[in-house]
DNA sequence: TTCATTGCAAAAGTTTTGCACGTGC
DNA sequence: GCACGTGCAAAACTTTTGCAATGAA
């Protein structure tokens, strides 16, 4: 989503768009990969020095919740994000700790597994998390 | 597993049988649902009142290596555990936190997502989460 | 006996909270 | 100007670590 319209969705959400939301907005645009609350504010301290930790907790927690981003199911480490919302699957090394995505083109036959005699459910989000080695990892391990 | 059959597992693989460690076997045999660590130590101290929280991180350490316990996947609160090392779903409440088992009646079409280029990572687990609302807090929010 | 494991206490790390001040609208 | 958002500091929690004492094999 480009910056505008992500700004948009939050104005017309009734949120205040500060520099520092538009700072992590962008960070996250430009991040590769699957940044913690630590990685982001090692970013945007750069941009604005004052900024403090509470701030991008906050931040991140109005992201999350206006499904900007997503927050990714991690049992080890502290919380991660990941700013493709779009249903795909995630390996979280046991080693290293890192998070690959895994492009869910069967993502189809994964949506079956949802039990219809769940339906008082209500599905916010459905995430595929594989945890093993991963290939830099093995190598090592060797 | 049986209790007896689980301390075997762990004798054989020259891990020491303490009962503090049988204590934590057995709770976590008899306890309902997917349990973080405070909880285990709320049972356990009962049993054991000087076991300390290290002790406890320590065992269900153990048990995991061991894939007698599995952790999930939680990107919110606390680490929690699964006895049921079965491949199964859950789903994550995102308003009480509560985790609910997901029978994989279609675990296999699931796998299918696992793409064939990926074979360099070494699978420990799968898994898939759900998020969402429960039943029970819906009608509360309501 | 021996060495893995425990209990304790302290440290490290993560996330939340309260409140005065600043700022977007 | 008003109310929301920020920055700061402290608190609350979770998890890890070092080490002396203990106890399972």
């Amino acid at each position: 989503m480009e910056i505008k319209d992500t700004v948009a969705l939050l104005k017309s959400k009734g949120y205040r768009i500060t520099p520092q939301r538009v700072a992590i907005i962008r960070i996250l645009r430009d991040h590769e990969g699957h940044p913690g609350v630590e990685e982001v504010f090692r970013s945007v301290i750069q941009v604005h020095p004052n900024i403090s930790m509470a701030t991008v907790y906050n931040v991140m927690e109005v992201l999350e919740k206006e499904g900007i981003i997503k927050a990714i199911a991690n049992s080890k480490k502290s919380r991660r994000y990941d700013s493709e919302v779009k249903p795909h699957g995630h390996f979280i090394c046991n080693s290293c700790g890192r998070v690959f995505d895994i492009p869910m083109k069967y993502y189809e036959a994964c949506l079956k597994v949802f039990p219809s005699e769940m339906t008082d459910f209500e599905v916010n989000s459905f995430e595929l998390t594989i945890k093993g080695i991963c290939p830099d990892c093995k190598k090592k391990l060797l």
